[in-house]
DNA sequence: ACTATGCCTTCTTA
DNA sequence: ATAAGAAGGCATA
């Protein structure tokens, strides 16, 4: 029963092209842990992977099982009773590459998406190295079916328990047990709804034995070739094709994909969105939340005339708009933005500010800037300590005109005092047993 | 075809 | 303190 020694790897990756920090927590997946000292593990293909990352390379490990608890594969595509290390290590490999979506260049498409939108120009800076993961289509699929009328850390929370209750045992790190992510066959089994109703689940339960019990008797092949073709899963044994043109509602396959995924339980247009992006590899897809829809009523002019409330017309609209301004990879942009607006992340940097002179207040929270001048007020939102810095510098030297303009006095007078000065960092809270 | 409403549960905000 | 609202929506009437 000995465990395979678990030996520290690097990858030379750019914060730029990817940063594991952002991009594990910002709602794509639900099942990555940080362990202590910066570490972040999940199940993957039976293994735990475990990664660090600094500003030059991507560390990573794998955790294999002990071979009597492995799944048992096919016999045609059995390894080879040695089963190497090294075999395993190239798997690995080609599996965070896989993962981790790694060929296109990030650090172009910013550029090209900032050319095209000065919003994104504005907002990108700061949210770097957001990329879309591939992951595996079930896992999303149930994912997001969970995510509907939810928030990050209770998803977590509830995935977690899917993998303990219905999920095979992979292995230990330091105490923590880790294991997969269950099978359709798990989660159609008779009794799952009534379980998963007790652990929490809420109207979510019926949903995910539906939908396991569909998927079983459609065939994991049926969702799994919903795929780009350009992009199957890892270790699918899939042809690979030409995914078709673009168009501004996104390419055929993307279309029949997401229609398909409709007929689901619990599956609708944006949860189709998010299986399509995340778990199938079609990067036209725009999921329109109630945060995406938030955006682009405040950034895209949206939410009045024909378009003032998020109905299913509405939402093709905005999709559109966002494949029209952002082109073939508009999947990928709208998660830079989604991540910027997160509060988690606006949290993670603000400063808690208050600037007061006796015609003006300027208080920082939240990574928002608030000026209240007598009745007026205004609004930044700002995600990086240097940004507010430079904003509260700005708000000073407003202060002081203001001031010194209606009350006559000399600039030197206005009151412009840092009151309060500290940092804000929220956490979302950890998912429970 | 569109539009309202209930739904499980937890956490935040007023 | 206690209530109402929001949280990566969906199904149903």
């Amino acid at each position: 029963m000995a465990m395979r020694a678990a030996e520290w790897h690097r990858l030379p990756v750019s914060l730029t092209e990817l940063c594991i920090n952002t991009t594990l927590r910002c709602g794509q997946s639900f099942r990555w842990r940080k362990s202590t000292d910066d570490e972040w593990s999940c199940t993957l293909h039976g293994r735990i992977l475990s990664f660090r990352q600094d500003t030059t390379h991507l560390h990573y490990r794998a955790i294999f099982p002990p071979q009597a608890t492995l799944p048992t594969p096919p016999p045609s595509v059995a390894p080879s009773p040695a089963h190497s290390t090294s075999l395993d290590a190239d798997d690995t490999l080609a599996l965070i590459k896989h993962y981790f979506n790694l060929t296109p260049n990030l650090a172009d498409l910013y550029k090209q998406w900032s050319a095209s939108d000065p919003n994104f120009q504005k907002l990108a800076p700061n949210f770097a190295g957001v990329r879309i993961l591939r992951q595996d289509a079930w896992e999303a699929l149930i994912g997001f079916i969970c995510s509907s009328n939810n928030n990050i850390s209770r998803i977590s929370g509830m995935v977690h328990n899917l993998c303990l209750h219905y999920g095979a045992f992979i292995g230990h790190l330091g105490s923590e047990p880790y294991h997969d992510f269950p099978t359709p066959q798990a989660l159609a089994k008779d009794g799952v709804e009534a379980h998963l109703s007790k652990l929490g689940f809420g109207y979510r339960a019926k949903y995910i034995a539906k939908t396991a019990k569909m998927v079983e008797e459609k065939g994991i092949v049926w969702l799994e070739g919903l795929c780009n073709p350009e992009s199957p899963g890892f270790g699918v044994d899939a042809k690979v094709g030409a995914a078709g043109d673009m168009l501004e509602d996104g390419r055929e396959g993307y279309k029949r994909a997401h229609e398909e995924l409709l007929a689901l339980h619990g599956v609708g247009p944006k949860v189709a969105d998010c299986v399509c992006l995340m778990g199938l590899g079609w990067s036209e897809s725009v999921p329109v939340d109630t945060h995406v829809w938030k955006i682009a009523q405040r950034d895209y002019k949206f939410g009045k005339g024909k378009h003032k409330s998020l109905t299913a017309a509405t939402y093709t609209a905005v999709a559109n708009h966002f494949r029209k301004l952002w082109g073939k990879e508009a999947g990928w942009a709208h998660s830079v933005l989604f991540t910027a607006d997160l509060k988690t992340f606006a949290g993670q940097l603000a400063a808690k500010i208050e600037v007061k002179s006796e015609e003006i207040t300027v208080k920082i929270e939240e990574g928002k800037v608030v000026t209240v001048k007598k009745e007026e007020k205004e609004e930044i939102t700002l995600k990086t300590e240097a940004r507010i810095a430079e904003v509260v510098e700005e708000k000073k030297t407003t202060a002081k005109k203001a001031t010194k303009k209606s009350v006559k006095r000399k600039a030197n007078d206005a009151q412009v005092v840092v009151v309060k000065e500290e940092v804000v960092t929220r956490r979302s809270k950890r998912a429970r047993t």
